[in-house]
DNA sequence: ATCAGAAGCGGAACAAAGTCCGCTTACTCA
DNA sequence: TGAGTAAGCGGACTTTGTTCCGCTTCTGAT
């Protein structure tokens, strides 16, 4: 499990001074941006100019809009990477396997419940949040948790499942145009995480 | 259950001549299209120009893309609808929970695999698929049988749950890129399914 | 048949994502 | 220190979805 891959950092090896300065002036101006006028009202062109940089540049470093979104929201993703790696449980290691399924659900849409959602919507359709963005590091997280839990399940079925409800559209709906509270989603997540569990427990 | 709602057909009512020919015509068209190019490799205006009208015209009678796209997949999925109204079991009244939703999960994936992922795909991501597009109609659907069968259950999480696994992206993703086969989604699914009714049945 | 008015129409204009390519500049290695 | 070179850069351009608005055409009542 320690071979969990972690959000990928900048290379920082083989990157030019002024590329550097570059992507974090980029970083610091999208973040200002989203920040102060929503996530939907700023174009690339935007990012662009605040950063004092072409557009060429912004899509060399990041690829694509979404490429940018999940960059940013980087740093809380480490965070809780780390925290599920060597935390202390039922996040990290040493609770049983319900309960840090649990703790993990409850705290990855709590980050979604933050803003996150909303940036999520704007990357389009470009690329699945689900397969590129943030939660393509916690797959592994599931599947392993799944896997000794419950052996007889298609756990990776079962982990795109988890995966999916995590999605920003969904999200979205369900709080602010069915205005859930965050709880109820939460606790929908945990039921989901149990019903599997239920399937075929490890005797 | 009968006041299910039917994927809705055009108003028929107050609709000019002139217009409705044009739907027609515009179907006919992005039909052709559609299975010429491929969905990826037609345009809005391809599309209005084969069909011979403006763009204000596609515009005033779909919406955007994913309007004409759910246009398009309309046919099969009232079809697939009346079936579970009022077809025979399994997938219409009078097989166990179950395997009605074994049955529909199964043709619901199905039409999904004939084309309609590579379609929804194209639809970006102004209207989730999955709250404007076709499974739209099929959450009351699921929503009683869960209620039916698991009453303990929060049945609007659950059916969220499962018509997120219809997702396009999600199909694709497992399809070409993971290579799986139709039926271990199918599988998947109804294992899905299987997990939520066994979480509180039904005595 | 006529006519008023609303519904519908066309296509130019707009916005924003993403690409391209000739120029510039930071690093490397003598 | 001084080329050589590949990485990096800028911003105009292309593409495509969507909107806008002045004009046309259908329709129903008279």
């Amino acid at each position: 499990m320690e071979n969990l891959p972690l959000i990928e950092l900048p290379t920082e090896q083989t990157e030019r001074a002024d590329a550097a300065s570059n992507r974090r002036r980029i970083l610091e101006a999208a973040t200002e941006l989203f920040a102060a006028r929503g996530p939907d009202c700023v174009s690339m062109q935007d990012v662009a100019q605040a950063a004092g940089v072409g557009m060429g540049t912004m899509y060399r470093r990041f690829g694509d809009r979404a490429g940018l979104t999940f960059a940013l929201l980087g740093e809380r993703h480490r965070a809780l990477q780390e925290q599920l790696l060597r935390g202390a449980p039922p996040l990290g290691p040493g609770a049983p396997v319900a309960e840090r399924l649990h703790a993990f659900g409850r705290a990855r849409i709590a980050l979604l419940d933050d803003g996150e959602a909303q940036m999520l919507l704007t990357t389009g359709n470009a690329a699945s949040a689900t397969l590129r963005g943030p939660d393509a590091a916690y797959r592994t997280h599931l599947a392993v948790l799944l896997r000794d839990a419950a052996p007889a399940l298609d756990v990776e079925y079962a982990t795109n499942s988890l995966v999916m409800a995590f999605d920003a559209r969904l999200h979205v709906h369900l709080r602010y145009e069915r205005e859930w509270a965050l709880e109820r989603i939460q606790d929908g997540w945990c039921a989901l995480a149990d019903a599997w569990l239920a399937v075929a427990p490890a005797t």
